[in-house]
DNA sequence: TGATATATTCAATCACGCTTAACTATTTTG
DNA sequence: CAAAATAGTTAAGCGTGATTGAATATATCA
């Protein structure tokens, strides 16, 4: 067991996840009108505030240029907020409006609508196992460092 | 607790996997050079195959016009087998080779580089009662009806 | 100070994917 | 059997988002 048994079961159910949820998102991406590629920075910005144009660019694989388009019209959609960076001028501050920080909100929740009936099929002694163990596997992921690039 | 909590803790824990593994997607999607929507396509297939392309449209809530485009693209990569319905002659059905299995499978792994240190930060008994309680999770996802459109 | 590197934006261009509309082939219906 | 509906493909046009190459401003270094 261990190792092995551990990486395999986290592979499943990241595969059942992802395929059962990725139809919600797309549709919840499409009426928000959203690219993926505007949701990842939201999410990237979700994670962290203090973020520049350049690392939003790193993070999706695209060019300065497009990063700096890119987030311009999240924040012509009032979902970013820019801010000169006072330590170095040549720098924006990247940080999630409080509209934005919802409309995230809502997409993950969308994620998650397949899930509605998931513990109906769970006894209660299953339910807080789950609760126990999902809730470790957290806390070991906030313990890890978080990977750059 | 029960439900709510339930829910919550599974909500935290995609939106810790979802912010952790998007960049990761996101190289992979480039350098293998597939759109979302593709992906998404790939991923339809491989969970059941027996499928046409205009649920492959639904889907990816596009039009017919477009899912048949995306279609050809990846069965021109070989990724996936288009062949004709023999009870339907109108319609097709889709299903994915060896090796968009392979590639799909590959992208999955990528979503999971991030968790290779994961199992590090959990006590052996800790991890084992994630594998329980996943395979809990997985084992009532697969009782649950597929939902549809 | 002068030279170079960094962070961002602007402008022009380009490519990709989506939509609509028209068309073919097959099946179902009345 | 004729008409209508269904499944899919093809073609033309369009919009979005990406790239490259400059331009601008600031920062760092020798």
């Amino acid at each position: 067991m261990s190792t092995e048994a551990f990486n395999a079961v986290l592979r499943q159910w990241v595969d059942l996840f992802m395929t059962r949820s990725h139809h919600d998102l797309m549709r919840y991406l499409k009426t928000a009108d959203l690219s993926m590629a505007q949701f990842g920075t939201l999410m990237r910005l979700f994670r962290d505030d203090h973020c520049g144009v350049s690392e939003i660019a790193n993070q999706m694989s695209v060019s300065n240029a497009a990063a700096s388009q890119l987030v311009d019209k999240l924040v012509h959609q009032g979902l970013v907020q820019r801010t000169e960076d006072a330590e170095d001028r040549r720098a924006k501050r990247l940080k999630l409006t409080a509209k934005g920080r919802r409309l995230l909100e809502r997409s993950l929740e969308a994620r998650l609508t397949w899930t509605h009936d998931l513990v109906a099929h769970l006894s209660p002694e299953r339910q807080a196992a789950v609760v126990t163990a999902l809730r470790n596997l957290i806390e070991a992921s906030e313990a890890m460092e978080v990977r750059d690039a």
